[in-house]
DNA sequence: GTCTATATCCGGATAGAC
DNA sequence: GTCTATCCGGATATAGAC
């Protein structure tokens, strides 16, 4: 009985957060209502607040998503056995990152960038922000570890080189999101054989 | 007789926009209200509405502000004879955005990121940012050329070198603003050595 | 569990006195 | 040119019927 009621509700919960995606991708948080949210989920306004206490929860939860793409990624990567250069890490991160941007209907760049701008004025989603640096900043070092233990010679301290790829990271997130210009895969190819130029010697 | 009202004009609405910032930064630009902006600049609401037509105007004028000074500082170091290195390009260019950022009362970097949230919603700030980075583009890109004409190899086509090197700017302004990690001169120094090795072969 | 209707508040912008 | 008082619209969240 709690099994089906428990599911029913997460899936009650995606629904809403599916719907909400778009409209604070197209909008930003501010400018979204709880009404556009609840005309878009197609439920009610009182079975929006069932799942969510208040839009602030609602938006928490969005940022989550967005906010976890990249470790999500790094997680499946560190996964595998095999150890790859920094350029292949990030070509992989890229595409993985993309992977799931396409499964979420192309909205959750945009969102991540609000989340960052969100960050400046709500410490939960600050909180949030910074765990998944940290997290990923750790898993990027990991992957350059693993790479040095195979022969390679790192250009300095992982963890600082690491910092480094997750900027690089950021930046192109907001280059595909705002100017739409990088899309083009020779560039990509292009930024990843450089990265592993930026971090070896 | 026009001159002074014109330069009084000015000064009014600079005065304006200073006591904007700050609150934009701290707030973002929805959550921060026009009695807040009026209370701060110390006028009244009539007389703020004086100077600027709507939110809408303030908030555009200071996307300007936040998302030119990448720019103000490429111009400054393609104003100087000297060819210098990609590294040094990128290290003159956060001191002086940090130098800058500091005049304003360390608010800046928070509104960049604001203006780029905003942009997805907002034409008029999607234009600017758009133009500022392409401009921006644009002067790496010569700096880099420059430097290739003194003996050097790039590691690529210089424009897309150049974005690359945007990239890493606008990830470094993310991380310092929204966890405030990268302030440390060892990292900024081993960051402007590394995006050398990045462009070059 | 779900929907409709609404209470309540707060935002931006303006009108008009001085 | 400047200030005070106020309007109007729209936002979030809830109360209560079914």
């Amino acid at each position: 009985m709690p099994r089906v009621t428990a599911e029913h509700r997460e899936q009650r919960r995606q629904e809403i957060l599916t719907a909400s995606w778009k409209l604070f991708a197209g909008n930003g948080f501010h400018a979204t209502s709880m009404a556009q949210i609840i005309a878009a989920s197609g439920l009610s306004a009182g079975a929006v607040y069932l799942y969510f206490r208040s839009k602030e929860d609602l938006i928490a939860a969005t940022a989550e998503t967005a906010l976890g793409i990249a470790r999500a990624v790094t997680r499946e990567l560190l996964e595998r056995p095999k150890a790859v250069s920094p350029g292949e890490a990030v070509r992989q991160l890229l595409s993985g990152m993309q992977r799931l941007q396409d499964q979420a209907g192309g909205v959750l760049f945009a969102v991540a960038i609000q989340a960052w701008a969100e960050a400046v004025r709500n410490p939960a989603i600050l909180s949030t922000a910074h765990r998944f640096y940290t997290e990923l900043v750790h898993d990027l070092a990991a992957v350059l570890d693993r790479w040095a233990a195979n022969g390679h010679r790192l250009a300095g301290e992982s963890e600082q080189l690491a910092r480094m790829m997750a900027g690089v990271l950021q930046g192109y997130i907001i280059q595909v999101t705002s100017f739409g210009a990088d899309a083009d895969p020779e560039y990509l190819a292009g930024l990843c054989h450089r990265v592993t130029a930026m971090v070896s010697n």
